[in-house]
DNA sequence: TGCTTGATGTAACATTATAACATCTGTATC
DNA sequence: GATACAGATGTTATAATGTTACATCAAGCA
């Protein structure tokens, strides 16, 4: 059993959950879908409703750039609003850090430009310091 | 005609830029498909294929965050890479900004975690300075 | 018990994107 | 002109991603 914090999930929130913390790579839902089917699920719907809730609980976040998933790289994540995803093409792997100069530009375009952000989405595509090295 | 700069566009391109530029909100390549079927244009690939090299060539953006399209909103877009969207989630428009700072910060986290920084995605989501003061 | 609420199950469908293959069109070259 | 090549176009089918609508189940509670 995956420590969630003080979160409960349910049967299906758990599969999916474990789905994604056993990959050290994003995963669609459909993949996500062939790995649970052991455990008796078998409508994608299960699949986008346990990533609705457990995206809501900050436990996981959607790469939009990719249409995947990933769980959370920080334990109880707080800071889903401003994290920062970098994405490697070469291996595939994600990282997700937290920058506050980059939180700190992020608000700043949006009080410049008199909008009101309710959510960021910042997702870095490029090479790994690993894969950039054995190119 | 759509000034475009120097560039020099096929039927296609110019059918699908067009249709872009004349919507003041993102559209779907169906979208964009439903518009343009009146050109004679009758498949998805059609507009996929202008859609791919508008985007080489600058004119167009993805925003990956609604799997849409927009037109550029600078002339003849040098930056590209470091665009910065700003999506209304009441209204659906789109305001396309640079930000120095931003920049700055992206390619900070770029250089800190030894990644090779190629292209970043920025979609900020809320509600723009028309709407929120009217909800 | 009966009611409500949240979670689950199922089938069908909608939306977004690509693969595979054929054809056309302009241009350069002989 | 004839030929060959490259880029653009056209067509059909299919893959991948996501949602609607509706039925059922299980836990908690008045």
């Amino acid at each position: 059993m995956t420590d969630t914090g003080a979160l409960k999930l349910t049967k299906n929130q758990n599969f999916v959950f474990e789905a994604l913390v056993n990959s050290d790579k994003p995963m669609s839902a459909y993949q996500i879908l062939d790995v649970i089917r052991e455990k008796g699920i078998r409508a994608p719907l299960q699949v986008y409703r346990a990533l609705d809730k457990l995206r809501e609980d900050g436990l996981v976040h959607r790469l939009e750039s990719l249409n995947a998933f990933v769980a959370c790289q920080h334990p109880n994540c707080k800071h889903s609003d401003t994290a920062v995803f970098m994405i490697c093409d070469d291996c595939n792997k994600i990282s997700e850090v937290e920058d506050e100069a980059l939180a700190g530009s992020l608000s700043g375009i949006g009080e410049k430009h008199g909008f009101d952000l309710k959510k960021t989405t910042v997702e870095l595509r490029g090479s790994c310091g690993k894969c950039k090295n054995t190119d």
